[in-house]
DNA sequence: GAGGGCCAGGTA
DNA sequence: ACCTGGCCCTCG
């Protein structure tokens, strides 16, 4: 298969004849042009991280280019290596060669970008290369390419097509951007989706004006779960899947469709950013804000960075689009570099008048003790012969509410946060407030002890299914997910994150228990977010009913209905604390001694704050610069790590760079 | 990280 | 004379 070959070109390289006096003594023909490839070895360990040259037999030529996988001899082993470039002369006198061409892997585009993710993420270029590339198969190419297959195996009660179409008149300059996109012009954007707005077909609409600006132009679609991919493959016409969900042999196949050219529009999860996509004229990625997109493995890439370093690189358009507007898409807007597409003032009209949000104090005061509010009982009651009616219930199981056990109130702070117990097994165990930290917690009227109000999504459903005999109840949640619904009157009980669609959206909608899940960062991002992405599903006008514990600008976002409005003012108070994103984060992860003399080789080559040492199992420190001198931090990062790397007694150091919450 | 060379010290 | 472990260097 010569499908790569169009990818590159060799004539590129300056033409020019060397003398190379090979190792091996059999007589081989070397390539007349540039018989030097310059590759990047497969070796875990970062001093090796460098260019080795090798010499390219002329029947290797054409499948030895830059991007491609090959076979080299390392260090007397057989080792797996990408062809990074193609020279004419090596520094290097005796040169072995190339054993064995495998196939095509990265496009000089995506070669740069890995290139760049490696630099940035202090990693090592074959670990990015492994979520880039998918492995060769053994069983070779799997006969059916599976394009644009519906999936049957998810729950459908009504089918994609009868639900409304997604519709950009619902944004602000939304037709306009349109119109931009149909003129070829090149744009980075960032949507809040609204109300009765449906993400898939928002996408493909966006998808189709990049076709019609050209048609050959390649797209990247990002998702952040299988059952997404799913949904996006069924609307969007000549897509195929990079995923991880598709068999070892079917994804090598897709990637190669891609690389070769014949398929120019890809929908995938997280490690789709890196596709070979020819012609590639737009990224778009789905919910950002969701954790998927982190890859678990070294060097902890994020998939909504690489996309945005991709975007940066080549050029291409941006769109990202979440429920609610991510606190690090904010800040791009803010700075320039990308503009910001929000609903327009007649759809918010329209559903901020229906949001009524209660606190937990309200509901402790309700006489039945229930744990759905008397308004949300009203809510459902007056809806639930319109129509479908959903309940978004917290986790499963335990909500981290907790009574005081002498006179029954809630167990809150002096500054407002719950409080809760450590270890719930051990009795006596410190009583601690979930907001601001403090510990000795007493209720006022003298009680040290709570118990939970742990009362799950199964007791809301039973209750739900006793008050209202003869409606049916239907489940969603993580293991059986419902993905769509139609209009006949039911009541859908949904954990978080597996709340379904409804045929012209829900008649009414309420959402439980909205509690902070930890201290951390994003925590109150993250309730927003919760709330915005069951509250689009409403129909318009329906009522929707919030119960939790949120703070002031929560609730005050969600009056507004302005998810960049809460944004704005998160980032506003991470900068004055110093905290992302106004700055870059490194993390170190190891024995106390090495993270600590690596902080303060750190310290004195670039001016960084470290926080910490936070001790655990092992040792945490963060260093902390300003977002400009972030490259610089990354780069004196990596020459520590290879310098370290060389020393086999010096203990591993993980370093993540910008986690996204701590 | 693996393999090889080299030197020192211990063992028959 | 031979084995063993530690150290350091290379790997194209």
């Amino acid at each position: 298969m010569e499908s790569g070959d169009q990818l590159y070109l060799l004539a590129d390289f300056p033409a020019a004849r060397t003398r190379v006096k090979p190792l091996s003594k059999k007589i081989v023909e070397y390539a007349e042009v540039n018989p030097i490839a310059r590759v990047r070895v497969n070796v875990p360990v970062s001093h090796l991280d460098r260019d080795f040259d090798y010499l390219v037999p002329a029947a290797l030529n054409s499948k030895c280019l830059v991007g491609n996988r090959v076979r080299v001899r390392f260090g007397g082993k057989l080792t797996d290596a990408i062809v990074v470039g193609r020279a004419a002369e090596s520094e290097f006198a005796k040169l072995a060669a190339i054993e064995r061409a495998v196939g095509p892997a990265l496009t000089s585009e995506t070669l740069e970008l890995v290139h760049a993710v490696t630099e940035r993420y202090v990693g090592m270029f074959w670990d990015v290369v492994r979520a880039a590339v998918p492995t060769k198969s053994r069983a070779g190419t799997a006969s059916s390419g599976t394009t644009r297959e519906a999936s049957s195996s998810k729950t459908h009660i009504s089918t994609d097509s009868s639900l409304t179409a997604g519709n950009w008149e619902l944004y602000d300059q939304g037709p306009e951007l349109i119109q931009r996109i149909k003129g070829a012009e090149s744009i980075r954007a960032v949507w809040s989706s609204a109300p009765a707005s449906l993400w898939w077909e928002e996408m493909a609409e966006l998808v189709s004006a990049v076709l019609e600006a050209d048609s050959q132009a390649g797209v990247i679609l990002l998702v952040p779960d299988a059952g997404s991919v799913d949904r996006l493959v069924s609307v969007i016409p000549n897509s195929v899947a990079i995923s991880t969900h598709l068999s070892a042999g079917q994804r090598y196949q897709n990637f190669l469709e891609v690389a070769s050219g014949h398929r120019r529009i890809v929908i995938g999860t997280r490690s789709a950013v890196f596709a070979p996509v020819e012609n590639l004229s737009a990224v778009i990625m789905w919910d950002d804000f969701n954790d998927a997109y982190c890859d678990a493995h070294a060097p902890y890439w994020d998939a909504r960075e690489v996309a945005a370093l991709r975007s940066h690189i080549t050029g291409c358009s941006l769109f990202v689009g979440g429920y609610s507007r991510s606190v690090v898409t904010q800040s791009w807007c803010e700075s320039g570099w990308c503009e910001s597409i929000s609903s327009s003032k007649s759809v918010i009209e329209s559903v901020r008048a229906q949001v009524r949000t209660l606190t937990e104090t309200a509901i402790e005061r309700d006489p039945h003790h229930s744990r759905i509010p008397q308004l949300a009982w009203q809510a459902i009651k007056s809806a639930i012969a319109g129509g479908p009616v959903l309940v978004s219930v917290g986790r499963r199981g335990y909500i981290p509410a907790f009574l005081c056990t002498r006179c029954g109130e809630r167990a809150v702070c002096s500054c407002g946060g719950a409080i809760h117990q450590r270890n719930r097994n051990l009795p006596g165990e410190v009583l601690m407030c979930s907001r601001c930290g403090s510990g000795g917690w007493h209720c006022d009227c003298g009680g040290t002890e709570i118990r939970a109000l742990a009362i799950g999504a199964e007791r809301t459903a039973e209750e739900l299914g006793r008050a209202f005999a003869g409606t049916p109840v239907l489940w969603s949640q993580q293991e059986h997910v419902v993905s769509n619904v139609d209009a006949q009157p039911r009541i859908v009980v949904a954990t978080q994150g597996a709340e379904p669609f409804a045929e012209n959206g829900f008649a009414a909608i309420v959402i439980l228990d909205v509690f902070p899940q930890s201290v951390s960062l994003t925590a109150s991002e993250s309730l927003l977010r919760r709330i915005f992405s069951a509250a689009v599903r409403s129909r318009p006008g329906a009522p929707i009913v919030v119960t939790g514990d949120l703070g002031g600008r929560e609730s005050q976002a969600l009056a507004r209905w302005d998810s960049s409005w809460f944004a704005t003012r998160e980032i506003a108070d991470r900068t004055l604390a110093h905290l992302p994103p106004s700055v870059r984060v490194a993390q170190l992860i190891g024995d106390r001694e090495a993270v600590m003399s690596i902080a303060i080789e750190v310290e004195k080559l670039v001016q960084a704050r470290i926080l910490g040492p936070i001790e655990g199992e092992s040792t945490q420190v963060f260093l902390i610069v300003p977002r400009g001198s972030g490259n610089t931090l990354s780069l004196v990062l990596n020459q520590i790590m290879r310098s370290r790397s060389t020393d086999p007694k010096n203990s591993f150091v993980r370093v993540h760079i910008d986690p996204r919450d701590f």
